[in-house]
DNA sequence: GTGATTGCAAATCCTTTGCAATCTG
DNA sequence: CAGATTGCAAAGGATTTGCAATCAC
């Protein structure tokens, strides 16, 4: 709730213009639990409108990744996935065979992020980390 | 050279046959220091073969990745990139501006591998893992 | 009103598939 | 020779783009 308002509160300011299809885009990315391909919006927001464009997701997503305020990420199949920079403050967990997400905690790995900067010079940006490998359910 | 002939030898004793195409491609990829797409593995083999098919080069990546000779993994961009397992054998940092490869030695993970599997029940693939973010020669 | 944004349709790009022709073992 | 493998062409799915109509400011 707060969190979306906020986000077509500042993309106000910043002089785009707040169309509904814009803020049902937002409001579905905000409050969804995991990261969304545009084709899952899509089907969310069917219900609410039945004209809304898969173009014009594409492009809203592509709108909040350039201003910064989602980021887009590459699943196991290839298809890209979008979040709120607040739910990407986890790690995800990409089980290969079911093809759930799973949200972890990346604290622990901060040591090695900072052992990479200092051996290779590379900033690892965790907000598009994904490991891929097999769920606890999958695991058979 | 020893690498990729003991994947063909192993091939030929499971059953499938050698073509010259198979050889290439295998050669191709045992042989780069990086993960490669179809598409460059085709543009690779263009002076050495002028009717090799794009096709070809897919359905000889999946066969390697099925009897698991290769990984495929999924770039920044989205392509699917493929490996020989002895190319696996590290991380790989992608550059999100320049979109170059670098290999990283991933002992340093292996903790936090550990602590995944244990809180989690995850069980990481590493021979997947790509950390995606900058290079010291992107990072102005 | 004016320029940004939408919907639609068509175009791209990457990857997969069907099928007849060709090769390997 | 028989069946696996190839090349070609066409299909498929995801994402992008051009453009006229519409909407937000």
């Amino acid at each position: 709730m707060t969190h979306c308002h906020s986000m077509l509160q500042s993309l106000r300011q910043r002089g785009f213009r707040i169309t509904p299809q814009r803020e049902m885009i937002i409001e579905t990315l905000a409050h969804s639990d995991s990261h969304l391909s545009a084709e899952e919006i899509h089907q969310r927001l069917q219900p609410r409108s039945k004209t809304i464009n898969l173009a014009t997701i594409y492009r809203t997503l592509d709108l909040l990744v350039e201003q910064g305020y989602a980021t887009r990420l590459v699943g196991g199949d290839g298809k890209f996935l979008y979040a709120t920079r607040q739910q990407s403050r986890h790690l995800h967990l990409i089980c290969r065979k079911c093809g759930r997400f799973f949200p972890a905690d990346y604290e622990g790995l901060q040591p090695f992020i900072a052992q990479l900067k200092q051996i290779y010079g590379f900033q690892v940006e965790v907000e598009h980390l994904t490991f891929t490998g097999v769920c606890p359910d999958c695991d058979s």
